[in-house]
DNA sequence: TTTGACAGTGAACATTCGTTCACATATACT
DNA sequence: AGTATATGTGAACGAATGTTCACTGTCAAA
């Protein structure tokens, strides 16, 4: 039997259960009828990066189980196989998210900050408690509206710069409600 | 004892090891001496949904420790904390990703779908083997030179349009190689 | 004070776990 | 042919698993 079913068998549970099978349960999954099979699968698993395992041999997802190949650029274009080892793997969450109870997605609504690549419908990850710096993108409360906007400092004075040139420039005199700080932009096609 | 800080315990070892821990290892994690206190703390877990448990009793990963918050949309604001048990949550690999294993990331270099908000330097979330429909964003060898392109037909031709003014349409002769289609554009801040 | 609910301890249970053994079968190479 | 080498079977091992029980201490309401 070759590899590539089961492990598409395996990664299928994985995504269904969030959790990995027991050798017992991939007896069913691929088919075999000893635990001893499995156990040499997944030790070739192990060493081709799918799988890893801990210290009391209890086994967790690998890279290529959880991770998104990483090409290079567009105008590199499309590796050859024979380079493509040399790609990464990355996990959208890892590489996302730094502080997961702070942080949220909310969509966008508005274009004043289209001339910055965000456009309505967009998806942003911002995270709450973060003190802005200079250029960030913020999600803040100016006159009981909320928007989107650029913090800026400029000397002491803190400035909300819009990406569009439709609007202006605020320069909230004192109710600025700084709600959180844009850490990420995803924009999703296909529905 | 209270739960928060047992939870953001358990939090970080399944960060970490991308795996739950026993209860065993619960009990160093959380100082307990005794199983049945942890025991009774993952009933709880399991309820306010940070854990879940399988049919045999094993456990997995919790909706509330994978996903994160979704909110409304900016100009909705902030909801008071009355209203955050009607947010939802979302895992970000399974909202981008449909087909892992044909999915890849590559970086954007080049201007010519800025009008789209893409611009360089974002990351693209790409799918191979999908055939394009008309609109769809794409990555192309035209030329012997890798680009991002709409992919557009009009009647029965196909024609790649940038969304950049200073780039003209393409319309393919007969080497048009569809590398994948983009299926997410993400943009990261804060490095 | 007495009572009752709650939370933690410590020990035990049957079950399931990962692992390993010896043996059968198949496939490829000389 | 014969002979390795790999692959699957079946049964068994100790160790670790989730769960349960009886008991102790604590804190607040009656």
């Amino acid at each position: 039997m070759q590899s590539p079913k089961h492990t598409l068998a395996i990664a299928r549970f994985f995504r269904q259960h969030k959790r990995l099978p027991s050798y017992r349960e991939m007896l069913t999954l691929t088919g075999f009828k000893s635990t001893n099979a499995v156990y040499r699968l997944v030790g070739r698993l192990v060493e081709l990066g799918f799988l890893s395992k801990d210290k009391n041999s209890k086994f967790a997802p690998g890279p290529h189980l959880l991770g998104v190949s990483v090409l290079g650029t567009v105008e590199a274009g499309w590796p050859s196989p024979a380079e493509e080892e040399l790609v990464d793997t990355l996990t959208l969450d890892d590489w996302l998210i730094h502080n997961r109870e702070a942080t949220f997605m909310l969509k966008v609504s508005g274009d004043s900050m289209i001339e910055a690549g965000i456009r309505p419908g967009d998806m942003l990850l911002v995270e709450r408690g973060r003190t802005p710096r200079s250029g960030d993108i913020i999600v803040a409360e100016v006159d009981k509206h909320w928007t989107l906007k650029y913090y800026e400092r400029h000397g002491g004075r803190v400035v909300l710069m819009p990406a569009n040139k439709k609007y202006k420039p605020i320069l909230p005199q004192e109710e600025l409600n700084i709600a959180a700080v844009v850490t990420a932009v995803i924009r999703k096609y296909h529905s």
